[in-house]
DNA sequence: CCTATAGCCTGACGGC
DNA sequence: TGCCGTCAGGCTATAG
């Protein structure tokens, strides 16, 4: 699930319930999520600390140890964050659990374990050791910067818009809902759109992204013109009722509407 | 340079 | 009801 939408709306959670509280206690309940640490190490980074401040990028959220070192989430495909009291609360696939003094405790749930925990001294260490590329919201990834990205590659546009290396925090339901509100198709060789195409697609990219967070990423709070609810097996365009195609592009299943995003070489 | 595929994990769903 | 194959909004490694 999480995106770079849903992701900031778990910074925004996370910092308004779990900053500045220390920290008694931490479970791996699951080692195998772990990246480049040990459960003692993890443990031992945690414990007595507490979280100071938060960062996103991408789909990685990054929360401040002290000021000594950076707790690194990434959730995945079934990854989320919950704030509690009651132990009874806590979700069914916890793989994190932290315990704080307060009595309150925060999990890390995430079912399908694809998500990953780890540490990191500095968040720009680890942006570099990933080769995760700018952030999509980032101010720095202007229009030019955008049209430099999209302009030297041939790979099909929807591909560009998920490699994490190019532009970082986009995934298979945010392209195509980018995609469908720029009216372009999914395989659409990037260098060969138009000037106009991409800077629509500069501009559809941002605004949706900003929107998805503003409506919480809650499909019910969403306008009538999104995608993304009717974006499953026999939906229809929200726009003109026709029934939406499915295709495979780079391995993933894109949705579209065959009338408003037209095929062009 | 780019695409396709498998693998990591688990659970929901549909068909028989 | 129960079993089985397929699929799911992420990412990496590898082969072609």
């Amino acid at each position: 699930m999480p995106e770079l939408p849903d992701v900031e709306v778990f910074k925004q959670y996370l910092d308004a319930t779990a900053l500045h509280q220390r920290i008694a206690k931490t479970s791996i309940t699951s080692r195998n999520i772990l990246g480049n640490v040990s459960t003692a190490r993890l443990e031992r980074a945690l414990t007595d600390q507490e979280f100071t401040a938060s960062h996103r990028h991408g789909k990685y959220l990054f929360v401040a140890v002290d000021g000594t070192g950076w707790l690194v989430l990434h959730f995945g495909m079934t990854g989320f964050l919950q704030y509690f009291r009651d132990p009874k609360d806590t979700p069914p696939h916890t793989r994190v659990l932290i315990a704080f003094t307060n009595g309150f405790h925060l999990a890390y749930d995430s079912k399908r374990k694809l998500g990953r925990v780890d540490l990191a001294h500095t968040v720009e260490a680890f942006i570099r050791e990933r080769a995760l590329g700018p952030d999509a919201l980032d101010p720095e990834l202007d229009l030019s910067a955008f049209r430099k990205i999209i302009s030297t590659t041939r790979r099909t546009v929807k591909s560009v818009l998920m490699n994490q290396s190019l532009i970082a925090g986009i995934g298979n339901v945010y392209s195509d809902e980018i995609l469908f509100r720029a009216g372009i198709h999914p395989q659409t060789k990037s260098n060969r759109l138009s000037e106009k195409a991409g800077e629509k697609l500069f501009h559809t990219m941002k605004a949706t992204l900003r929107k998805a967070i503003e409506y919480r990423v809650d499909p019910d709070r969403f306008p009538n013109s999104y995608l993304l609810p009717y974006r499953k097996k026999g939906g229809r365009c929200p726009r003109c009722g026709q029934r939406l195609r499915q295709i495979m592009v780079s391995g993933r299943t894109a949705y579209y509407c065959s009338k408003d995003q037209k095929r062009r070489r």
